[in-house]
DNA sequence: CGCTAATATTAGTAATAGCTAATATTGATG
DNA sequence: CATCAATATTAGCTATTACTAATATTAGCG
């Protein structure tokens, strides 16, 4: 599944921006998308498989909790996607300062 | 509609990565996602009307035709997105060297 | 072990998205 | 002006998606 498909949905980027601040369990997760969207444990729990099954987050156990942390590996796919369209607003950068930037050299195929 | 939302379809991906080498008319667009995904002109200019719509792309006229460019700001607001996930992959940079690669400079808000 | 808390799964439903086929519009050209 | 080429629009269909409600699973604890 294309990183995209994963992030066109706003419960599901909320979750990832909420993981992108460190680890959380399911409850908590729940408890924030619960209040800002309504919507069921039901429904979270399947967002959360979703997006560890597409490989943006992954859980550990805790006792009976679930601890999720966020994969960066997709999301870096995205990073790397945008690479097409940087030159619209990274006019001015030349090759190396822009490779030093965004961390990329030797980066690519090596990881 | 949020950014992530449009990027969500491969067919206006694709769009928008051919857009990315330089402009296209409409015929051109047809023709290569035509070949690449077998859908009709009708169902390539109703993406191109959503790229449109939403702010990806821009048109002008010429004679009949109808040449497309990439807008490049709906794609620098997901680009702004993934900066909370930057430190998963760019952990050693320090701030001075990301805000200079990045071309962030007073330009969030200048702009 | 039986109970409770935390989380996951399943079945069914309703809304939406993207497609085709058909048709409309617009500009160029003889 | 009639016609053609390029593109856009509309209506209707279908598949997908995200949800709720109900139920299952698993761990800790008395």
């Amino acid at each position: 599944m294309h990183a995209f498909d994963i992030l066109g949905d706003p419960v599901r980027r909320r979750i990832l921006e909420l993981l992108a601040t460190g680890e959380h369990s399911s409850g908590d997760v729940v408890a924030v998308v619960h209040r800002e969207f309504g919507i069921t444990q039901s429904a979270v729990s399947q967002q959360l498989r979703i997006l560890r099954d597409a490989g943006f987050a992954s859980v550990r156990a805790d006792g009976t909790r679930r601890i999720y942390a966020v994969e960066p590996a997709r999301l870096r796919e995205v990073d790397d996607w945008l690479d097409r369209f940087r030159a619209f607003w990274l006019p001015r950068l030349d090759a190396l300062a822009t490779e030093v930037a965004r961390g990329k050299r030797k980066r690519r195929h090596r990881e």
